[in-house]
DNA sequence: GTAGGGGCTGGGAGCGTTCCCAGATACCAC
DNA sequence: GTGGTATCTGGGAACGCTCCCAGCCCCTAC
């Protein structure tokens, strides 16, 4: 059935042009007229060809997202990224948008994938998950003045993109305030790999709890972590050796080292040691592991909202979002869950 | 810079047709016209308005993928969903398609997406992920006629459909003939939830190794599971006080059920009860289960190749693989792994 | 009565491609 | 020389929309 605006038309005994008013809710349409129309494009379940709209609107309703290879089959945390894109998914479809994911493949292979996504110009905008470094497909896309936001803070061009993070440094700060707050005064940290935004404005939320209570950062009682158990189960050992009474970890993932190491040296925790988290994994609720939770859900949303705002003129770039994090008291910090 | 193919056709010297032509690596253009044209296309940097395409050729480049809500999200099996989609983005990029992605969010605005995506007609082809039950989108766009693939076989025309699984009854019989190798004879099988084609399937695998076997079908060795953990539990109680010496579960998150039971009733494994597992949760190497391993990612890919196929006319439909499995052998079979 | 303006409608033009057909040229076989 | 065929090229038409402009009608104000 090779049904178009025209037999639409011709069916409703109105113009093309009426048609297309009722169709996009524009004015001038007697409310008789719109009716019918509407009766006539319902019964025959007619929906405006797409590609003939973008094609004279220069507009396809329909946004990029890009994912880097090593978030979306990380191992450690396989929860990230389906949530993230969770959240993205939910409100680009709420907002009458339709959602082009790619998934980077190998390094090797990113430059064929970046090629696909500037060629292909049936977006209207492109949000980039993570982008780690100085990503050639970001600087790109900025060139191109292509609607474009981020989800974290990139690492280069920072000022010059919209973006959309955590509040990094308050939930840490959160975190670490939270530990002296139970009588803590031998707080460590391991942080995680310090060429990342993350790693380092958890460090810095870290320092500024310190401060705020008066004690001086330690540099022993600060261990450079890489988000991995391995080094956080490292990373404990060293603070429980110089005699830490509390160890705030980057993430959750380090945090169950550090409860490794725990186990295997006999500390108590929290008795010996309290300990805090930051993402709130789903599996560190088994743990009892109190933490930090990053609304991962949210992120998406928030960062699509941008981006379509962005899109629409309804906002103005460059702009940045730092959500907010939420304690989540569970047992190792040595608190009564209220 | 409003770049059409009129433009290059102009600075090339040549008509819109020859220029099209050369886009299209069509025949009859003569050897030195078409390097004079690439040279000018290269040197602007022009690509094709995938638009003005669409619309005249009726096919968009792109592909649709639908994810159940409870697919992405799923608590047991994070790994799942990412993993599959990885395979799905690598083909779809390298065939020099994009994808479209829509995730099912509460189930009462599956309705709300399954308009969109079928009134959404800038794609060639849909693959939908595990349609559970009668699905109505797979209904919609069997009835529409736009090629369709599904992973996993539908519950409901299934022969009517082109879709990728597993070899369900030949991995189970593959584990269940692998127990009975190390000399069990009681051997007991957690079946998944039966109004699904795996559980049922990986039954029949289940039975067949018996028969194969010369061992009887036993009802009481039959314990009727739900794909988690604590049905594992209960079916292991169960299945050890009718005296099994071994346990096929036909997932890995049950066989972990089964561990949880083993270790509260004393039971030791391999040497009281063997256990083979399916579906190679990255988990279970840690704790030394031997299952049947998915080519997850091959999933994928296998999946896009045929909906491709199918767009592009090299394969007809209805049509339907079934992916080999692989025994990986660790602790709890009590075989030597090799 | 006439001018002016707002509500409503219709149709031409144009978006940037591909497809089809016509035409030009060159070559070959008879 | 002629007819046929293969190679190469150009331009009209069409894909299905939106946008713009013109025109109609009716009401109101002067």
């Amino acid at each position: 059935m090779p049904q178009n605006i025209e037999d639409i038309a011709k069916a409703a005994g109105v113009s093309r042009s009426t048609v297309s008013r009722v169709l996009n809710g524009e004015q001038y349409v007697s409310a008789a007229t719109r009716e019918r129309v509407m009766a006539i494009i319902e019964r025959e379940g007619y929906t405006p060809n797409p590609a003939a709209r973008a094609l004279v609107t220069q507009r396809t309703q329909s946004v990029g997202v890009m994912i880097p290879h090593d978030l979306a089959t990380v191992f450690d945390n396989p929860w990230y990224f389906p949530t993230l894109l969770q959240g993205v998914s939910d409100r680009t479809t709420q907002r009458g948008y339709a959602m082009l994911l790619w998934m980077g493949r190998s390094e090797t292979e990113e430059d064929l994938i970046y090629r696909r996504i500037t060629n292909n110009r049936l977006m209207d905008g492109m949000l980039v998950a993570s982008a780690t470094g100085d990503n050639p497909l970001v600087a790109h896309l900025l060139e191109s003045g292509m609607p474009l936001v981020t989800v974290e803070r990139p690492a280069a061009h920072a000022d010059r993109i919209s973006y959309v993070t955590l509040d990094n440094i308050e939930g840490a700060r959160t975190a670490t305030a939270h530990l002296i707050a139970q009588g803590r005064r031998r707080v460590g940290i391991i942080t995680g790999a310090l060429d990342n935004m993350d790693g380092l404005d958890r460090l810095v939320g870290y320092k500024k709890a310190l401060a705020d209570a008066g004690l001086p950062v330690q540099s022993d009682y600060v261990y450079t972590g890489n988000w991995d158990r391995p080094t956080g189960y490292l990373g404990a050992k060293a603070l429980f050796e110089r005699g830490a009474d509390a160890i705030f970890a980057s993430n959750d993932i380090m945090a169950l080292g550090v409860l490794d190491a725990a186990a295997e040296v006999g500390l108590r925790i929290p008795h010996d040691v309290a300990l805090v988290g930051f993402d709130d994994l789903p599996v560190t609720a088994e743990v009892g592991l109190t933490t930090i939770r990053q609304p991962l859900r949210q992120k998406g949303a928030a960062a699509i909202d941008l981006l379509l705002d962005l899109i629409e003129g309804r906002a103005r770039g460059p702009q940045q979002i730092f959500l907010p994090t939420q304690l989540v008291i569970r047992q190792t910090c040595g608190a009564q869950p209220n």
